[in-house]
DNA sequence: ACTTCTTTTTAGATCGATCTATTAAATCGA
DNA sequence: TCGATTTAATAGATCGATCTAAAAAGAAGT
């Protein structure tokens, strides 16, 4: 039954129009100056063919291009799949198709995706650079006309569009929260110290101390895998430090999930014995138990800016690079009782 | 700074190298018959001058593909995008491109997408098709020779590859689970009824009941969306219901999870008061409280076989239509007690 | 009827690569 | 040394569309 179709040109169509294949595009194209009689046969002849518009050809030709490359860490990670969910649809919107890249933070995988991705001419690229990547590879990138988004992580050096969250304000919300609570040691768990946004989350953090009149004791910071495993990894330590904190600011809510299942395997009460912040408000946020407390970082708002930022490029912006800085937001819920009177 | 490129091609490559188009071409793609001296010059200038690879060009040429298409329901569904994981990561080893569309279960996107992707020129297709979708929509791409895989959801008359779990196995082994823990009386909650996963799992759980001798209460069978809220839904229908069942089995963990919010809204405990049981085995079923027993859908592993089914049809399989049916596995946690004695 | 202007259509070159078929150079055997 | 064979390099057509520039057809003005 299955019978090989040749594969249909546009070619074929005109011929079967009785015009010729330049009439046959404009006529597609819904050219003004093709006579109405003339595209109506045209466009019936294509759907009696079973005409697939071959778009790759076309791109080639009018040297355009309908893809986006999009780069991130992970996609088995509830922040990046949110980010991609919000990219995702605003460039649908623009009639892009998205191409896919994880990089597993690796800067040697991420050099072998872009290539890939300049293989293919995307028209642009939205990344989410690995850490210890180079401002150069993106200025090359840059210099070959394609535009480039950074999201959620900057580049020093990188001349082209950022958006990002405005990570100082949220780690000094976070503190300020907890301060108010009645919190005078807290903990901060988890993250790199070489990732921009664990400077700025630890640079609020430091100056919303500064501000209640405490001092930030450097002994409560631990560094870990922004990982669940890194949550377990890193509550250990801190629970071999005496006196203990009352309260911790976790780099990320995945952080704080495993910070506090392995202080209920430990038997301790979560949210109560150490109160806990989270950050990025992602889905799970909301289901674990108790409800955690986080600084939300609108993460599809933030790749729906991307995709604008990276629509407006391709559409022939030349502004200078511009940078959104999104507003983080404080999401109360019930990982934060107050400290224990003793 | 910012020196405008002109685009490099192939021929301004050969033009360095002082040799022609056709001999640089073959020595990029490392033909035997270019002598070494020669092949080394190429490079030489490729690197020189910066030459990025047109692969969309060359597809043209030579009539073949290096992306292959997937569409899924959602992206912001953990079951969904573990899938995602799964297939992209298999993809990438063969160096496949993935085109992502989502369609939200509406058969009209779902047109649009593949309308799309044929337009670029897919080499394939990976396809969760949205229920109500026609078989014909499949088989008029067949027709066009481009293979297609079908995954987790089955198409009645679908002439091709198939990769999904045995819903059947599945909703029997946990209809046995919690049989064998005591529970006579037991609730199938949330899904749709014409999905064929849902029939599959329906039909194990009747036959686990037949088996123990036990009858099905089709009253404690109530239909919603498979999201969290379709969770919440269903539970308030349930516990109008008198007397309640003891145990409730959910068409999957995500609706599981919003059952047991919203049991805990209500002051009743997820677990005990009705023990539960989840499918798919999402990352969030290990970190509810309770943790929630669930049957494993073992989802990247279905992403990785449809990936391979894919490309063995991509690299000519004429074979009849594959199918491949997974085993599920019952991951026993914490949300199942024995009914309490009365 | 003839020029002028507009509208509609088209031939042929082109995008950047590969393919086919052929030629040029090198190696070899007698 | 010369033809036969193998090896290396190339010219020109081609994939399926768009673009440019020019031609053909139709309408309008005098």
């Amino acid at each position: 039954m299955k019978q090989k179709k040749r594969h249909v040109t546009l070619l074929d169509v005109a011929e079967h129009a009785g015009v010729s294949r330049a009439t046959a595009s404009l006529a597609l194209r819904g050219s003004p100056n093709i006579a109405k009689a003339t595209r109506d046969k045209v466009l019936a002849s294509m759907q009696e063919l079973g005409y697939v518009y071959d778009r790759i050809a076309a791109n080639l030709r009018s040297r355009d291009s309908t893809t986006v490359g999009l780069i991130i860490m992970e996609l088995a990670n509830p922040f990046y799949s949110e980010l991609l969910v919000g990219i995702h649809q605003e460039l649908d919107k623009f009639g892009k198709t998205v191409i896919l890249g994880t990089t597993f933070d690796s800067p040697a995988i991420q050099e072998r995706l872009l290539s890939t991705m300049l293989e293919h001419r995307v028209g642009g690229i939205i990344l989410s650079a690995a850490p210890g990547s180079d401002s150069e590879t993106v200025n090359r990138i840059l210099s070959r006309d394609i535009p480039v988004v950074l999201v959620n992580r900057t580049l020093r050096g990188a001349e082209c569009d950022y958006v990002g969250i405005d990570n100082v304000k949220g780690g000094q919300i976070a503190a300020e929260y907890l301060i108010k609570k009645g919190h005078r040691s807290i903990a901060f768990l988890g993250g790199y110290s070489k990732l921009s946004s664990w400077q700025g989350r630890k640079q609020g953090f430091d100056s919303a101390h500064l501000a209640a009149g405490l001092t930030v004791d450097n002994s409560l910071v631990f560094e870990s895998p922004a990982t669940r495993e890194g949550g377990i990894e890193v509550i250990q330590k801190l629970l071999k430090v005496s006196p203990l904190p009352t309260a911790a600011f976790c780099y990320n809510d995945t952080i704080a999930i495993g910070v506090m299942m392995k202080m209920r395997e430990l038997g301790l009460v979560p949210g109560k014995d150490i109160a806990i912040v989270g950050f990025d408000d992602i889905p799970e946020a909301a289901i674990f138990s108790p409800k955690i407390t986080t600084v939300s970082a609108c993460t599809r708002m933030m790749g729906a800016y991307a995709a604008r930022l990276l629509q407006a490029r391709l559409e022939g912006s030349e502004a200078d690079p511009q940078t959104v800085i999104l507003e983080p937001e404080l999401v109360v819920r019930q990982s934060c009782s107050p400290p224990d009177e003793t």
